[in-house]
DNA sequence: GGCAAACCGTTCGGTGGCTAACGTTTGGGT
DNA sequence: ACCCAAACGTTAGCCACCGAACGGTTTGCC
């Protein structure tokens, strides 16, 4: 059975690029006095009301128990503040200050940047590629069977 | 108005979708009773001869202090040894055990299947089209100019 | 011969992510 | 009326990774 496939395994080529442009966009976030988990905090926030902290967590593509962590620092910084719903206690109101506005824009700015300058030589198909190859991947591994046999998506 | 760019930030795509295959590919060496950094250690011992830990680290694309991590924890369970290089007393050389070549086995096999399905519904151009692009983005963030401190030319 | 620089690996402290277990609050069921 | 389950968020404990500081070992260079 010819196993020999191109090189290394597709995963790790993925795994290894999204590392390191993840660890690019990471330096880019801190040289504007941010981080990555804070902008997509601060993104999501404003990029549209969220109802409660399941949803932006959600938004956020990290788990509730983590966003509890970020939220505190956050507020610790002064970025924004929580008060719970007087109509529905068990949620919390999470509102962003006037220096979270500010963060915010500061690392609008630096992710703009970034983002030009990942693009650079890509034509509008080549994204448009790259995108369509990334979310097949994503179906993949997405639904997942337990063990084995495929089952029917519909059910 | 005419932002040039389309949803979500191209990074961010990247850094999902490598989330979730990464996820799923941990999800199946588990199940094979290993975990993904045990399986790239045990792929690179096996790939070919490493002279020290840091080479072995750059191969396996972690930091040596985290390496020394996974070398104890697998020593611990018995996969390897380490023992001083009686020529070079400063390196430590990491040789397998016959259980850590057992479990590489077992591992590889895991892989192989997790990456048949990872590729399913992609032609060999498209497998060959995405890492051209990833390969690109890589380079995209990879250092530039200014803070040339003369990188491996390779990669 | 001896000392400083370079090299190798470990330890320490910190970030970011996860799951599991837990309190609080709400809304039913009976 | 009461109790129980579901929803929401927090806490506790784990893993993976990193940079920086640290000991031990050459090696280079007077």
């Amino acid at each position: 059975m010819p196993q020999p496939q191109g090189g290394p395994p597709l995963g790790l080529r993925l795994a290894n690029t999204a590392k390191a442009v993840s660890q690019a966009f990471d330096d880019a976030l801190s040289a504007a006095g941010g981080s990555r988990p804070t902008w997509l905090v601060l993104m999501s926030l404003k990029a549209r009301p969220v109802s409660n902290q399941r949803e932006l967590a959600s938004a956020v593509g990290i788990k509730g128990a983590t966003l509890t962590q970020h939220l505190n620092a956050m507020e610790r910084d002064g970025l924004l503040n929580r008060r719970r719903d007087p109509n529905n206690r068990r949620v919390h109101l999470v509102e962003l200050t006037g220096s979270g506005d500010a963060a915010f824009l500061r690392m609008r700015e630096a992710a703009a940047t970034f983002d030009r300058r990942l693009r650079t030589g890509l034509a509008d198909d080549d994204i448009a590629t790259l995108e369509r190859l990334l979310s097949h991947l994503h179906d993949n591994v997405a639904d997942h069977p337990e063990n084995h046999a495929r089952r029917d998506p519909r059910e």
